[in-house]
RNA sequence: GGCGCCAUCGUCUAGUGGCCCAGGACACCAGGUUCUCAUCCUGGUAACCCCGGUUCAAAUCCGGGUGGCGUCACCA
């Protein structure tokens, strides 16, 4: 099998969302699956919209998430060889662009047309914008390998689209071109709103007498509400995400089913095995949603078989490195099971560390019977472990014939200050004997 | 509005003309395990956008509707 290159190409202009994971994603697997190269490329050659600090989160996200690039390039210092002015001021010279001094405008505004962008074009200007000359009444097409369909258009409805700004940067449409044919890119892959200006790509590879390498456009995420997903609606950042306690190889895993789906329906894949997996036929055609919910199940089915010693690290990390990682490791046990999310322990397992004063509705009307009992019953045993702590309050509850359940629920209230909480005698016992019977003799 | 893409349970999807009165997963509901919650186990509700056509046979092919999404900058 020929070895495939691809490459993710942000812009730095912002936090890193799930859709750039999951292009970047696709793009590392289809790459690795056939031993190609992966390559990272930053599009920076808006200055204005860059945002600093974002070229290094993106790679730092990246690299957390394990997308190993194999290149690395920054589209502003290629700007500075001056090969895509070359490449702009060579078309003109074939005719096939032009010099142009007039702005576009938006097509929402009022008197829009084409022919207004493309107005510019017989002028015979010698300096300014070049823009692309589309020639009229041809058909130009390419073949999708993520649609598996050949997709076309007539170039009278494609525009004159501005490859080389005035500032002397490239825009996006011809530094595509011009890089992706430097770095040999096999499979361009990138998100399903660059349809639209493929056609203008297509033209200028054919124009330039380049290659076209295989394209592919993966669908939109959409929000659970409506529309592309955006920045707004809820946290979608990878940041976000992380922040919110998800485990990174969790938003991974989910973010690979957001798209694309192997024959057999497995839902769980480490990066490798993914790689392994992979098969660009399982690229999906429709827009999935959002769906947190999903992300939820994933992010605890990977704390339920993360390693306690690994796990202890995460979230003595997430919790800001201020609580002992001794009494972590010690109570992830009784917690794991209930966690989905890192930011779920503290809520869990708070109680460990700080006492939380309980709210006095949530006791029963008997409580005081049942912590008078449970404090006496305590402060008897000397070998403060499960098996006696077991045994002293059963015989307890059976000797005063209470209701097992209100028992362990009023003495469930006193010691952790909720009524969903891990199994109060194993809690009871990491908590140890001094810290219990206090907390139970301040409600008395 | 022009151009383009898409259309199976609420959501992610399997399905490439008969194996499908449509399978799996999440969510939801019911039951079991349990001192709570959760985990775990069992069971359940729930979908082929509409209308035509092709065919012995269509979720699958074709046409037309409708709907959703994207895009139309000297931004990527």
């Amino acid at each position: 099998m020929a070895k495939i290159r691809t490459r993710f190409a942000p812009s730095p202009t912002g936090a890193l969302h799930i859709g750039g994971l999951r292009t970047a994603l696709y793009a590392y697997a289809m790459a690795k699956h056939s031993s190609g190269d992966f390559i990272l490329r930053i599009e920076d050659t808006d200055k204005k919209r860059e945002v600093p600090g974002s070229k290094e989160k993106i790679k730092e996200l990246l690299t957390l998430e394990g997308l190993k690039w194999d290149e690395y390039y920054e589209q502003s210092k290629r700007v500075e060889e001056g090969i895509y002015k070359k490449a702009a001021e060579k078309l003109v010279a074939e005719e096939h662009a032009f010099y142009c001094q007039h702005k576009g405008r938006n097509a929402k505004e009022e008197g829009y047309s084409k022919e207004l962008r493309d107005s510019c074009r017989d002028l015979g200007l010698k300096e300014g914008a070049i823009k692309l000359k589309v020639s009229d009444g041809e058909k130009i097409s390419f073949t999708d390998f993520v649609l598996g369909k050949e997709v076309s258009w007539d170039t009278s409805t494609v525009a004159d689209t501005t490859l080389l700004k005035s500032d002397g940067f490239p825009t996006y449409h011809l530094a595509v071109v011009v890089d992706d044919t430097d770095m040999n890119v096999t499979h361009v892959l990138r998100g399903h709103d660059w349809m639209p200006s493929t056609p203008v790509h297509l033209l200028v590879y054919k124009y330039l007498g380049y290659k076209v390498p295989e394209i592919g456009h993966l669908t939109d995420i959409l929000d659970p509400e409506g529309g592309k997903l955006s920045k707004r609606k809820g946290s979608t950042s990878l940041d976000g995400l992380l922040s919110e306690g998800y485990l990174p190889e969790a938003i991974l895993n989910f973010v690979m089913l957001l798209g694309w789906a192997p024959k057999d329906n497995r839902e769980q894949f480490s990066l490798a095995e993914f790689v392994k997996t992979f098969d660009p036929s399982g690229f999906q055609k429709s827009n999935p949603i959002f769906n947190k919910e999903k992300l939820d199940w994933f992010s605890g089915e990977y704390i339920r078989r993360t390693q306690n010693s690994n796990l202890k690290s995460q979230i003595w990390e997430f919790l800001g490195k201020k609580y002992p990682a001794e009494l972590i490791e010690q109570t992830i046990p009784l917690v794991k099971e209930r966690m989905k999310k890192l930011s779920d322990y503290w809520s869990m397992a708070g109680f460990f560390f700080e006492e939380k004063r309980p709210d006095m509705a949530l006791f029963g009307s008997d409580y005081k019977k049942h912590l008078t009992s449970a404090h006496e019953a305590l402060l008897r045993i000397d070998t403060w472990n499960k098996a006696s702590i077991d045994d002293a309050l059963m015989n307890e509850v059976k000797d005063n014939l209470f209701n097992t359940g209100d028992f362990f629920m009023d003495l469930r209230v006193a010691i952790t200050g909720g009524k969903f909480t891990p199994p109060i005698n194993d809690s009871i016992v990491i908590l140890g004997k001094e810290e219990t019977l206090s907390r139970i003799k301040k409600i008395i």
